[in-house]
DNA sequence: GATATGAGTTCTAATTTGGAACTCATTATC
DNA sequence: GATAATGAGTTCCAAATTAGAACTCATATC
């Protein structure tokens, strides 16, 4: 499979990874809800190359995530904003820097933190059901193939089926 | 900057990207939730090499997000299980997909849906504080960086400041 | 004995990334 | 008026990563 082929796959997690999918791009993206907008502060707060970083900027223009508008003339020059496609990526970076705080420890204490816009108190987020207000994760949640084809279902010994937690006999949690 | 340096970052997300900062591991945990356990049915149904899925496979239970451990002797197998880091991932990839098929749009639908396990009803996810129940989003968060050093404040037109969505003057919404 | 299965490993070629220098327009400084 | 600085890239080569295919090894099956 070649990987620009991943912004056409029917699977939308590929089609994300086709976005976001390597080292840079949503480290990219962090700094740009921290504020940033211009190429040399994105490039000196990365320490990314400027060559790698005019593409992924380029990259997610090009998808819809970020826009590249003049902020003056004599000398033109552009910034990077998020779209609105971007503004709806903030859940997704809240829920992956609260799994890697949990999940990938460190010594040092993270260098941003998510506060509530009115109260300014630090964010505590979980997934819920926007119908039912129950909270999505491993154990109320089931990821199925949809529609599968016979030869498209996953062999794993019916014993023991992968997507129930119940019957996980190992040692975690 | 080295890429394996990012797992000691200390930037959560940073971290995050030394574990799923590439086109297949986040793939890998997608299959790994939909019940794949065994080397060749990752292999086969992502299309990656087998080199690079061992690797990535050996990076994730390094991390601790998933472990290898035999099913069978004579001969000797392995397959590979998320553990509670790895479940505890499932928001992470319900996010991004709810993300991608909102702002990543395809003409097929995607191959696999999320149904809670009570009910098998399709799960419509938000983001939601724990402790207040308020929605969590860009409009309702904000990103700031801990106690900034003087030189570490982000430069940006105070007045037009970025984290303010009000103040936004493009086209979007 | 020949072929198949499952889980890798090894090898080379192609692609991507890193690092540094270079460009270009305009403004600021000596 | 010449020289340096700023901002946003682009270009070039070396280094690292990835793709693709073939090979290994233990056992089971035809």
């Amino acid at each position: 499979m070649k990987w620009h082929d991943l912004t056409g796959d029917t699977c939308p997690l590929a089609r994300a990874m086709g976005v976001v999918g390597d080292r840079w791009t949503l480290l990219i993206l962090r700094e740009c809800f921290l504020g940033v907008r211009r190429f040399d502060v994105f490039q000196k707060r990365l320490g990314v190359t400027r060559h790698l970083l005019a593409e992924r900027l380029k990259r997610l223009e090009a998808m819809g995530v970020l826009e590249r508008r003049p902020y003056q003339e004599r000398p033109l020059r552009h910034e990077y904003r998020l779209t609105a496609s971007g503004k709806e990526f903030a859940p997704v970076l809240l829920a992956m820097q609260d799994w890697a705080q949990h999940n990938l420890p460190s010594q040092e204490p993270a260098p941003f933190t998510f506060v509530t816009r009115d109260t300014g108190a630090q964010v505590d987020p979980v997934l819920t059901d926007k119908n039912t207000g129950q909270e999505l994760n491993h154990k109320t949640v089931l990821m199925v193939l949809s529609e599968a084809a016979p030869d498209e279902t996953i062999q794993a010994p019916a014993s023991d089926p992968a997507p129930d937690p119940v019957s996980d006999t190992g040692t975690e949690h």
